[in-house]
DNA sequence: ACCGTACGATACCGATCGGTATCGAATGGC
DNA sequence: GCCATTCGATACCGATCGGTATCGTACGGT
């Protein structure tokens, strides 16, 4: 006999909050926010609207918690990237970027989970809309210091040109090829690091 | 003779269904698509729903009429960069990433329609996503004709990195300074037409 | 064994949504 | 002047939404 093998996941022992933080994740990612419900989030978690809104009182919030999760993720690559290549701003950049790149594929048919936010919550007084303006504060924080520590010239330009093609790429992944978006997101990465970093020496920069 | 009860001949009014689409445009752009019903655009329209069922006969028609309107403003900022610089793509580049940066300001508070939209809309059988595939095709066919006049090399990865910048740009815009913004995305834009046209020291460059 | 708590199920509420039906008034072409 | 079409106004429909109330039960700490 087999007990376990009731669900694909055995989503059935985590607790309903966790469950229905996953339930969310899924949902708000692949449907949006405002198109799925908190009763379809309920049967997906297996579990029922009172529980939902025992645990997080309002969808608002429940969407606020699912951007914190995600924005988590974010910053654990920021991490990863700083743990994994101590002292060497540039590739830490290169592993930011990377972290994004690979992730692009899942974004195929849904894009970046902040931008999808941002437009589908115009209300700036929105739960969720601190949050991401949270991780947008943090991420160019954190690319400003790599930036700098990297001896770029005029890093936040820098910092500027990372974030909008990275931002960009997402967007683009979200329509049509994918896969080449990836190698070139992570070439003109390379590109700006490198060639910034040997700028340096002569041209006329401002 | 009075000039009306009905109607205040003050200014020619225009035609219900030019309003309803001006009516649409403001509110789909400022508060989204899903949060905005037939009932406020009719209102803003100065006419009923009737009326915008009639001339539309859905409310997906109608949103995908909108990007339609706004797909040819882009478009035309491609044939007004072409007609003003004959024969200099690279200007041509520059025109348009400046037709871009200048509409950032616009967008500050909300992004870019087809971005929002593609997260409004994730149902791929929505008559507006055809609109918006047609538009990004049109618009990296366009780039692409122009790099590859301009003589860069890779022009496909010239378009990507264009792309990735101006579309960045507008969803950074959507959130925080706006300003720089404007001038980052020109200096960026710029540093990619300059430098791959000096990159290939040994091709001729025609 | 007890009891407070969390959970599941269900029924319900008011509001809003996209879309339709109907009807009177205005308008423009002939 | 006549008539077909368009327009405005209103009332209505079924569905769905976020959120609440209620009630029985399963479980864990002491």
């Amino acid at each position: 006999m087999a007990p376990t093998a009731r669900r694909p996941s055995r989503v059935a022992k985590l607790p309903p909050r966790e469950r229905i933080l996953d339930a969310a994740e899924e949902l708000f990612r692949d449907e949006g926010i405002r198109r799925v419900g908190v009763q379809a989030i309920a049967e997906r978690a297996e579990t029922t609207k009172m529980a939902l809104y025992r645990h997080f009182g309002t969808k608002d919030e429940l969407v606020a918690e699912w951007l914190r999760i995600v924005a988590a993720d974010y910053r654990a690559a920021f991490d990863d990237a700083e743990a994994e290549h101590p002292g060497l701003p540039g590739e830490q950049i290169l592993a930011v970027a990377r972290f994004v790149a690979e992730g692009l594929p899942a974004l195929t048919y849904r894009g970046c989970p902040f931008v999808n936010s941002l437009a589908e919550l115009p209300d700036r007084a929105h739960p969720a809309r601190q949050v991401i303006e949270e991780h947008k504060a943090h991420q160019a924080r954190r690319l400003l210091g790599m930036c700098t520590e990297a001896g770029l010239p005029e890093p936040e330009q820098a910092v500027a040109e990372i974030t909008f093609v990275l931002e960009g790429a997402q967007v683009s992944a979200q329509n049509g090829s994918v896969d080449q978006v990836g190698e070139r997101v992570m070439r003109i990465v390379e590109g700006v690091v490198d060639r910034r970093r040997s700028a340096v020496s002569g041209t006329s920069v401002g």
